[in-house]
Order: structure tokens, then sequence, then C-alpha cells
DNA sequence: AGCCTTCCTGACCATACGGTCAAGAAATTT
DNA sequence: AAATTTCTTGACCGTATGGTCAGGAAGGCT
């Protein structure tokens, strides 16, 4: 009897409820995977009833669409900003720190949508063939300007497009790995990060044409 | 009672069950995780009954360990052949296309691993902190010293090495969303990946120390 | 062939899990 | 306060899953 399938539904408590749930069930799923978590641990986490979980939802999986359909247009907006400009090297920069901004600021939500992808993708595979392909496409092509107007190095777009995507969620899909390496020095390894993909990125984007 | 737990142990009717389990369970696992992926579902793609898998080793876990540490030595060896050198920036290139060739020949492995590392690293956590830290400061350390000699631009070793590890191994983990955003233009992307990610690289490598 | 070891499986068990439901507790409305 | 709606949960159900076991089949050795 599922009641709040939308946010934006009803009472202040489904508002409240929901919101609680869905928290919750973002913390296990981007933990565990969707097989691995279960509803009793949502339900624990939630301090709140398994019955009761499903009062609110239809079914785990519901929950799970629902955090990555919400997941995927938060996930586009940095991409989605990126636009022309008279420096596109600084353009292009701007869009790394986003990325990696995100991935500091909601691991969780990069580890949801890193665990899909890596099972196949079996839930949102049209997402990726659909508006994450279009989109990816239109800035390819926007690249490809500054490639043909000489403003950055020739580059194959997509690739450098998979590059920001890569080097940036690595530090929240294996945070694990990267504080297992830089041990005790680990506090600052974002501002570390943003440094280095800067360095990086421009050292790709500026190099001269030849060689 | 489970026979075989190293992998020459005993008869030719071992060796080859042992192999063609450990063969299906690295499918399932890697496409499924470790808490999605089933026995059964082990049996069936190995073409055997769930307690011939049972028979062989001793439970799920075991097979999972095996495989991990299996594949742990297979992940370091590309940074381990990784030397000193009169050609710093041509060594590392050679570490980044030996990378790439890992993830695409062996694609099951690297999903395995980033399956382990996403949720935790629960099984491997002191393989991390042990070896490939010890292994990764190494390396980090012979990188420190070509940029000392100013063999190299100065660059921050680990997240070099960061870089590398995300940059390649995204062809293999993100292997389906790469697929769905390059579409029908997709046999040749390990080519362009190799060709994009030595230049990237070099870039950064050969970069004037100033700016 | 006969004997012994290795290999294989149908049937079974205990637990975990997704999901349901009736009935009661809180809110909310009148 | 009574009536109505919303919320909550203990108990329960069917299935899936990891794992066991006794007994039989197959392979190897003399």
């Amino acid at each position: 009897m599922a009641r709040a399938a939308g946010t934006k539904g009803k009472t202040r408590i489904q508002q409240e409820k929901t919101n609680l749930i869905l928290d919750a069930a973002l913390n296990i799923f981007s933990t565990y995977g969707f097989r691995g978590s279960t509803i009793d641990q949502i339900a624990i986490e939630a301090g709140l009833s398994k019955p009761n979980i499903l009062y609110y939802f239809d079914g785990k999986e519901t929950i799970h669409s629902i955090l990555l359909s919400r997941l995927l247009d938060k996930w586009l907006e940095p991409l989605k900003r990126m636009q022309d400009s008279n420096d596109p090297v600084a353009e292009i920069c701007a869009y790394v720190t986003r990325k990696l901004e995100m991935a500091r600021d909601y691991p969780r939500e990069s580890r949801l949508f890193a665990n899909e992808i890596l099972q196949g993708a079996p839930r949102i595979i049209d997402e990726l063939s659909g508006p994450l392909r279009d989109l990816t496409q239109h800035k390819a092509d926007l690249i490809q300007t500054w490639v043909a107007e000489g403003k950055i190095a020739p580059v194959d777009p997509h690739h450098l497009i998979f590059s920001i995507w890569s080097t940036t969620q690595h530090y929240a899909d294996f945070d694990v790995q990267v504080k297992a390496v830089l041990d005790t020095k680990t506090h600052d390894r974002f501002e570390k990060a943003a440094q280095h993909l800067n360095k990086m990125f421009r050292a790709l984007l500026t190099t001269a044409p030849n060689s």
C-alpha cells in the first residue's frame, strides 16, 4: 500500500519517514550493493521496523530505483554546466574540480552508481544509452570545436571525459584503497588530488600539438 | 571434506574440476559481487552440481578468497616491473600500457577487485595496508627520485599512481558505460584509450616545471 | 576380476530474506 | 470526544540459499 511514491507527496510524517528511509537505504545500498543489502539492514539503519519500510515503499527494488534516478540528475549536472568559453582549459579544469568535489561530498552516490555499473547496469542501462550518451556526445562535440579552433591541444573528447570521470570518482569508489595506501597522511587527500588532477589535465590540454 | 585447497594438489580430475570451478566462480563473482552470487549459479556456470562444488571447496567464502589472493599477485605485477631507467617517462608510459592491457585482457579480475574495494574491502584490507601499501610506497619513492633528478616534471607520486590505476581500470570496471556512451564506434576503444592515456601521462610528465 | 579410493548427487536441513496482513496505536479531522 | 485517517508492528508465509550427508557411480590399481 506504499503511500509516498513521490517525494513531495503528503503529510509531514510521510516526508520525514521517506527521507529517513531513503537516506538509510543509500547508506546500505552504496556499501553492500543491491543484492548484498537487506530490508532489515535498512530498517535497522533507519531505526524503523521492516514492515514500516514496506509501508512507505513498494519494495526493495523500488527504493533502489528511486535512489538511482535521483542520483543521475545530480550526477550529470557538473558536466551540463561545462559551457563554451574563451578559456576552455579553465572550463574543463573547473569541471574536474566540480566532479572531484562531488566525489568528496557525495561518496555514497558515487559508490551506488559504481556498484550498479560494475554489475552490468541492469537497472539503468537505458539511462546510459539515452540521456547520458546524448549529453556526453554533446559535450564531446563542444570539446571537439575547441580542438578545431586550436584553443586546446588535440585530444579525444570521449576519452578525455572518461579520464575525468575515472580519476575523480576513484577518490570516492576506491577510498578504502586510497586511505590504505596513503596511510597516516590521509587528511588532505582531496586537496592533493585536486592539485594533481588540475596539473594533469592542464598539461594535457596545453601540450604543443606536435610530438 | 573439500579436497583441493591448493591448486597443485592431486589427481588429474581434481586439477580439471578445481580450475573449471574457479573459472566459473570468477565469471559469477565478478559480475554479481560476493553476496549477489550463489553457489547454484556457479554450479550451473561450471556445469556441475552444487554438492560437487562443495566437494572441492569448503564453501562460498573459500572460493572467493582463493580468487582474490590469486588476483592480487597478478594485479601487482605490472607495477613491480616498473624499474629505474634512463627514460622514466617511457618507463611510466609502459606501465600505463601494461595496466591497460590487463584491463582489456582480465576484466573479470578487475571487476572482482573493484567489487571488493567498493564494498569496503572486508576480505583484503590487510593486503591493501600491507603488501600493496609497501609496494606503492616503494615505487612512489622511485618516482620521487626521478622528480628530484629533474627527469620528469614535478608530480605527486601517489596521486600519479592513483590516476594510472583509475584511468586504466575504468575500461574494465565501467565497460558497460563506456560502450553505452561510445555506442557504435566501440570496436577500437582500447586502442583509442591507449593513445589518449599515453598522450595524457606523457604531457603531465614532460610539462615544464613552471606554471 | 576384485578392491580401494576418489568422485558425484538426490534429498534434506536451518537460516535468511522479501513481502503480507490483521489488528492496534497515533494523528488528524470533525 | 468521537470519528476517521494515517501510521506501526508482531506474527506469519513462501522461497532462496549455504551447507550437509548417506549412498552410489566411476576411476585406478593389483
